[in-house]
DNA sequence: ATTGGCACTCAAGACATGCGAGTGCCAGGT
DNA sequence: ACCTGGCACTCGCATGTCTTGAGTGCCAAT
C-alpha cells in the first residue's frame, strides 16, 4: 500500500513534471521539494507508486511520469486550487463588464477564460429546455416569405425565415399570433414542442383559409423551439492547440476535429460528473470514447437564470490542473453572478 | 532568359514537387515526363531558372524546388484548371442543394469546398452596403426591453435586443415604426446610415414622449445596420492545417490564430486582385504582411443578388493550384446560381 | 544546342562510443 | 521497521565517423 508520504511523492511527481515537460527522477524530487529524506528513499516510495500503476517509466533508466490514473488521483485527492491572483481577477472583470445580449456574454467569456489558462477554452449554452416562451411574433416579407421570431424569458431570440407561399391579410396573421400565443406564451419550452406536435397531428376543427401555409409557420415554430432544446457551444483559443502541439503525443487533428464538429464535446461534456462544487475533471484515457485520449477536460457548472450549463477548458493531459480549475471556476462564479445581476435588470 | 521548354521545365518541376513532397532532380523529370532530352539538358534549363530565382536548391546537391516567385509564375502563366470529375460536380450538387436561408446556404457551400479541396474553406459573407432595407419591426418584449429586427432584401434578417427603459402603447410603437419606415425602407443599407446619422444629430422638432427611449431604438438600428456592412467569414476544415502540418514549414499557431481572429484573412482576402475570371490566388511570401508566409490562398469571386464576394481555400505554399483553382471557381459558380435561383423565388 | 562523362558535394543513414541520469537492490545504521 | 549510502546496471541521447547515393556543374565532343 502506498503510505502518506508517497502520495506526498506522486503530488511532487505531477507538479514538476507538468512544470519541467521531463520525466523526474528521484535526485531532483528530493532536490526541489523538502521531503527531508534521501533520494533513495524516494526511490523506494516510487516503486510503490509504480506497482500501484500511478507512474511509469518511460524507459528503464529514467524519471517517471504520472499515468492518467495518477493525473486522476492527483486530481481528485491531491490537488488545491491556486487562488487567482487579483490581476487575474481583474482581467475576468473587464473582459466580461460591459453587458450585452446573452450571445455577447458568453462569447466574452469564453475569451476571458482562454485568456486566462491558455487552453482551449469552452461555453455551453444554458439549456432553455425549461425556459418559458415570452412572445412569439410574425412578420410577413412579402413574396410569400414569413419570418418567425421566438422569445424566451432567458433573453435569448430566435428567429427563422420560411417559405409560406400564400399572402396573408392583417386579420389572419392576427388570427394565427393568438392562436401561437396561446399554444405557447408563458409555457416552457418543452410542453411547447409537445404541445405543437399535438397540434399538428390533429389540427384545430374549424378549417381556416391558408392551412398549408399555417402549418408551415407552425412548423417553423416547432423548430426553432427544437433549436433551444439543442445544445449549443461557444469556443475560443484553438490556436493554443498548436503552441502546445508537442504536448499531444500524437497529432492534434482529432482535437480540432472534435472542436469543428462540436457534438463530440457536448456529449462529452454532458457526461461528465461533478463534484459537490460544480467541479469536473475527465482526463486522459477516460476521454478515449470521445477519440481524444490525449486530451484532459475541465468543467465547472455554471447557472443562467434556472438553467444549468457547463463552462470549461480542454488541454493536454499534462496540464496544471490547479490553476485550470481555479479559473475555470472563478470564471463559471463570475458568469453564474453576472447572468444574475441581467437577470434583474429585466 | 529562360526557354520555352525552361517553362515546362518548371511546370513539371512544380507538379512533381507537389505530388512527391521532394526536391525534383533532372533525371526524375526526364523519367515522368516526356522532353525527349537527356538530363544534362535539364540541367541547363534548371540553372537558368535557378538565376531566375524560379527555383532553388535546398543544399548544395539535391534536387530543385520552386520558389514563391515560381509558383507566381506558374499559376500566372502554365496552370490549367484541372476539370472537375463528374462525382466532384456531384459531390457539390449534393452539399448545395435544398436551400435554407443565407447562413445555411453559405455554411454548406462551405463544407462542399473544404469536402472537395481538404484544404480550411472560406466564404465571404456578401457585403450589404448596398442591399436595401425592406422591413423594421420592434417587438416589445416588457420590462423595458426591445427587439429591434432588420430585414433586407438579401433575405438577410439581423435582430437585435436593447434596453430602452420605458415601455410603449401600440400608438408610440406604431408611431416610432413609421419614422424608421420612412428613413429607411427601400434604401440601401449605406443610405440608412447616413441618414440615421442625420436624425441623430438633428433630431426631428416635434417633442413625443419617449424620446430617449426612441433615440436608444434608433441607435440599435444603426448598429444593425452597421453589422450589415462589415464584412463577415464562414470557415470550415481547419482540422485540415493539422493533417498537412508538414508541409507548412514553421509552426500552425500563426494560421489558427489567422483563423480565429477573421480580420486578418478579410483583409488579404479584400487585397487579393482577381484576373477577369474572378480567380486570384496569393502566395506564400506575399502574405508575408498577415503573418501568413508559409500559406497560400486561392479565391474566386461569386455574386450575391448584385453583392459581390469571395470564397476561397487556405492551404500550404506546396499546394495543388490547378486543382484548388477549379474546385474554388466550381464552387463559385455553383454558389452564383443558388443565390440568383433563390431571388427569383422571391 | 545537346549530350555523355566525370569529379565533386552534401544530406541522410548506419554504426560505434562515451556520458550521465536514473534505477534496483542490498547491507548496514538508527 | 524504516532509512540510507553505495554500487552495479541499464538505456537514451549526443557525438563522431564512415559510407552511400542522388544530384549538381562543367567540359569536350557531336
Amino acid at each position: 500500500m502506498v503510505s502518506e508520504r508517497g502520495l506526498q511523492v506522486l503530488r511532487a511527481i505531477v507538479q514538476d513534471y507538468v512544470d519541467t515537460r521531463e520525466p523526474v527522477g528521484s535526485k531532483a524530487i528530493v532536490e526541489r521539494h523538502a521531503f527531508g529524506v534521501s533520494a533513495a528513499t524516494i526511490r523506494n516510495d516510487m516503486a510503490l507508486l509504480e506497482d500501484e500503476d500511478l507512474i511509469v517509466a518511460p524507459h528503464t533508466s529514467s524519471g517517471r511520469v504520472p499515468t492518467d490514473k495518477g493525473y486522476r488521483v492527483f486530481v481528485d485527492h491531491l490537488a488545491e486550487l491556486r487562488p487567482l491572483s487579483t490581476g487575474q481577477r481583474a482581467a475576468i472583470a473587464s473582459f466580461l463588464d460591459g453587458s450585452g445580449d446573452l450571445d455577447d456574454v458568453l462569447v466574452r467569456t469564453v475569451r476571458a477564460l482562454t485568456q486566462l489558462t491558455g487552453q482551449v477554452a469552452i461555453v455551453q449554452y444554458p439549456s432553455f429546455a425549461r425556459a418559458h416562451v415570452t412572445h412569439v411574433e410574425l412578420v410577413q416579407l412579402g413574396g410569400g416569405r414569413m419570418l418567425v421570431i421566438v422569445v424566451t424569458d432567458t433573453g435569448r431570440v430566435s428567429q427563422r425565415l420560411t417559405f409560406v407561399g400564400d399572402e396573408f391579410d392583417e386579420a389572419d396573421l392576427a388570427r394565427i399570433r393568438a392562436e401561437l400565443g396561446t399554444l405557447l406564451v408563458g409555457r416552457p419550452v418543452r410542453d411547447g414542442l409537445q404541445r405543437i406536435a399535438d397540434r399538428l397531428a390533429a389540427p384545430p376543427a374549424q378549417a381556416p383559409a391558408h392551412v398549408r401555409a399555417t402549418d408551415e409557420i407552425v412548423r417553423a415554430v416547432a423548430e426553432e423551439l427544437e433549436e433551444f432544446r439543442q445544445d449549443k457551444l461557444v469556443m475560443a483559443g484553438s490556436a493554443n492547440l498548436a503552441r502546445r502541439e508537442a504536448d499531444f503525443r500524437g497529432s492534434i487533428y482529432p482535437l480540432l476535429e472534435a472542436i469543428e464538429e462540436q457534438v463530440t464535446l457536448l456529449r462529452l461534456m454532458g457526461e461528465m460528473v461533478a463534484d459537490e462544487q460544480g467541479l469536473a475533471a475527465s482526463i486522459g484515457r477516460e476521454n478515449e470514447p470521445f477519440g481524444l485520449a490525449e486530451a484532459s477536460v475541465v468543467t465547472s457548472d455554471y447557472d443562467a437564470t434556472g438553467a444549468r450549463a457547463r463552462i470549461g477548458v480542454l488541454g493536454p493531459t499534462r496540464m496544471d490542473y490547479p490553476t485550470n480549475l481555479a479559473a475555470v471556476r472563478a470564471v463559471a462564479r463570475y458568469l453564474t453572478r453576472m447572468l444574475e445581476q441581467d437577470d434583474t435588470s429585466r
